[in-house]
DNA sequence: CCGCTTCCGTTCGCCAGCGCACATATGCCG
DNA sequence: CGGCATATGTGCGCTGGCGAACGGAAGCGG
């Protein structure tokens, strides 16, 4: 329980949190291990714990009733797991899957929902946060409409090495396609692509992303808006005493609108 | 002003407040006559009003930069447009536009985010409504990624006929294609053949719908789990003594999940 | 070192939807 | 009633992505 003061103030959205705000949550954290490929949430089933991630990604996940699914949001250390929990309707029709191995802090529901009642601070960081969510979703039901393979995937890699510390991945492109809702072959062949363009490198399971710039030429706007929107609406939470704690959120690009 | 009190209860959102927080609201809401094809919100500009459509249903669009546009979300007069608002976000990147002419009561910005600090059961409805849009975004994608012209057509009907009190609505096909994001002609002929299956009919900016069960027959899964997610996050927070002024809000459907 | 599993590469036929072009048809307005 | 803008119908070639099938290749465990 010592570490967990370090470690809570590696979630940003904790981070961000004035320290009165910040000591009420806190005794109520527990950090937990998430595996790869755990489900956390199951699809319609009450949320019963709220997750903040450390050092691991969350995806939440539709799955159709053909077994097809996709990727309808992905949650890193910035954020937070379990809205529908402090939204009202207990649970989703999405699935909540870790995506790797790592830690969280997670929180019992009724301890959180008393804590966004009282604390204003985490309300207005969660609410937020929530607004940020919001625009990658709608964001995602665009691109899947209007742009191809290759553009979805190097948005889709830009936003996960956002919310990863190396710009190294373990994911196979079979992964990767339930994650874009197509088929394997296809990210197969996008990413046979971006590996020719020496964009990025990979190997049975493992990417990793050696020109980060020339993803972003390739990858459609809409990476630009979920990015932008993004630090936009997590940034101004976080109280100049307590930013250096979350350099793996910030992305490296620099252009305007 | 003195119709007003009649006007708020046939939105759903304001139906449901218990009369004292209701009461907190009422004097700060103004009634506001909307026109087709008007622009509630630009995109990325802060909203100052917050809106409840009464009998009218605006478009939440994404507008690309070459122009292609998508619609994210539809708002009746079960919900509420200008969520960014209370969210903290203050803007979306999206841009808000009302479908058809009629009537919706507005509040200002301030006004709408003090009486969500004070009133606990406007949070809560608010906080659900949210919910649900974000339910309806989430299945928007999805759909975009697997349906087909025809089954979100159908989709986009029915979520349409739940949301007006008639079964008819002024469209264009070529308006309709904006909203799901598709070509003109692909709603011609999806059109086409939803009237030759005697489900819908139409003519020069005019569509009927003659057999609704038919088309919930050809929609894809996602109506259904929008209606039922609909449904489930509105209807608790409205108290029995208020039924009976929504009725044009709630589906016709019947089936289990 | 062998065999097996998992991952990646590639091909082929197919089709939904695109972009374009143009042919009607229908209401509206003068 | 006649012209005109707008709405709808239809055809054509094209392409991105699908589904299925199969081959090679890299790791892993025995």
């Amino acid at each position: 329980m010592m570490d967990g003061v370090l470690l809570q103030t590696r979630n940003a959205l904790l981070a961000g949190l004035p320290c009165v705000d910040y000591a009420r949550l806190s005794p109520h954290l527990e950090r937990v291990a998430l595996t790869r490929g755990q489900t956390i949430y199951e699809c319609n089933v009450n949320q019963t714990y709220a997750y903040f991630p450390i050092d691991c990604v969350v995806s939440l996940l539709y799955v159709l009733r053909n077994g097809a699914s996709d990727e309808i949001a992905m949650i890193g250390n910035e954020g937070m797991v379990g809205l529908a929990l402090l939204m009202g309707g207990n649970h989703m029709p999405s699935r909540a899957v870790a995506r790797g191995n790592g830690y969280a802090l997670r929180i019992a529901a009724g301890r959180l929902r008393d804590a966004f009642q009282r604390a204003p601070a985490l309300q207005a960081a969660v609410l937020r946060y929530f607004q940020a969510i919001v625009i990658q979703i709608a964001q995602t039901a665009v691109c899947n409409r209007h742009h191809t393979v290759g553009q979805q995937l190097s948005r889709w890699l830009l936003m996960s090495l956002d919310r990863l510390s190396s710009n190294e991945l373990s994911m196979t492109h079979e992964q990767i396609s339930a994650m874009l809702g197509v088929r394997r072959e296809g990210i197969t062949e996008a990413a046979g692509k971006l590996q020719r363009a020496r964009a990025i490198q990979y190997s049975r399971g493992h990417i990793e992303v050696i020109d980060r710039c020339q993803l972003e030429q390739l990858a459609c706007e809409c990476y630009e808006v979920i990015s932008r929107e993004c630090t936009r609406l997590l940034q101004p939470a976080i109280p100049a005493s307590r930013v250096g704690t979350m350099e793996a959120v910030r992305p490296c690009r620099q252009s305007g609108r």
